[in-house]
DNA sequence: ACGTATCGTCAAGCAACTTGACTACATGGA
DNA sequence: TCCATGTAGTCAAGTTGCTTGACGATACGT
């Protein structure tokens, strides 16, 4: 009764989406598996998210929800656990006496340096594996289709 | 005191990786707002991975568990969802009185022949924007980098 | 001066997993 | 043939990474 129905299906796999996503998770895994063996293995998790956002002068905890695109709450709990490891702080935001700033302190600026470095030395074993011109424009593809 | 430590990080977004996460993460939005569309809203959820992994003739959980690479608990929890929303059934495995095979019902059909659609859409669509000669390099791109 | 919006916080709830424990059946020797 | 060991599915409970709701304190336009 079903039978006649489940003929003739196309493959599910052979899609540009499908490979995005299968390349998409292979990087992540080897830049997760770099900064573990650096020690930040608190990377792949989601409070590595946060650190991925912060910037030099520090970020108000609002700014940082409308970056990262989830709940102010959500990201309140994550600020936390990162305060609590010692990697980021919050300080009082001088021009608003609601806010606070939430600053990287020396653990997670050692973390995003070496995530530069592991993104650096992932980006070199692509560039030899398909050679630097190529990579250059999937880049470029990838770009184009953003947005 | 950290003042110092905070200059001259390099920028965070300018690598493979974060491009990578972005299209894949819009080409996913694209598809479930295209599913959505059609009626299958509850493929861009987790049961909607399972539909995507089942094969004409049925898999038997713990195929599809594999398949998936997560626990067959977990299987089990979206496999049961699936059923109680008559998108697929759990026929008994002839071959293995302990196995059960998943098989999809009209409703999954249904599901997984719009989603094929679907995808053709948002390919077509890259390939306006960017030419089907740069699309297929980028698939190919993504394939030999890919394992 | 006042109504309204925003910032951070506390609490509770939900989705999508996980590990652990168990029963029924399968399978490959001794 | 009996038995040890392994596998398929299930039930229960716990964890993670979010969510929505409610709240006090502060900011800001009129």
């Amino acid at each position: 009764m079903v039978k006649q129905l489940d003929d003739k299906l196309p493959p599910l796999i052979d899609h540009v989406g499908w490979r995005l996503w299968r390349l998409a998770r292979q990087w992540k895994a080897e830049f997760d598996a770099g900064m573990a063996a650096r020690g930040h293995g608190w990377m792949a998790e989601a409070r590595g998210a946060v650190v991925g956002h912060l910037r030099p002068g520090g970020l108000s905890q609002s700014a940082l929800t409308a970056a990262m695109g989830i709940s102010k709450q959500a990201v309140q709990q994550l600020v936390d656990e990162l305060v609590a490891e010692q990697i980021v702080e919050r300080v009082p935001d001088p021009d608003d006496k609601r806010g606070k700033i939430v600053r990287l302190l020396p653990k997670g600026i050692k973390a995003i340096a070496d995530g530069n470095e592991v993104k650096r030395e992932i980006e070199a074993r692509y560039a030899e594996r398909i050679g630097a011109e190529r990579l250059a424009s999937l880049n470029a593809a990838l770009d184009d289709l953003a947005g």
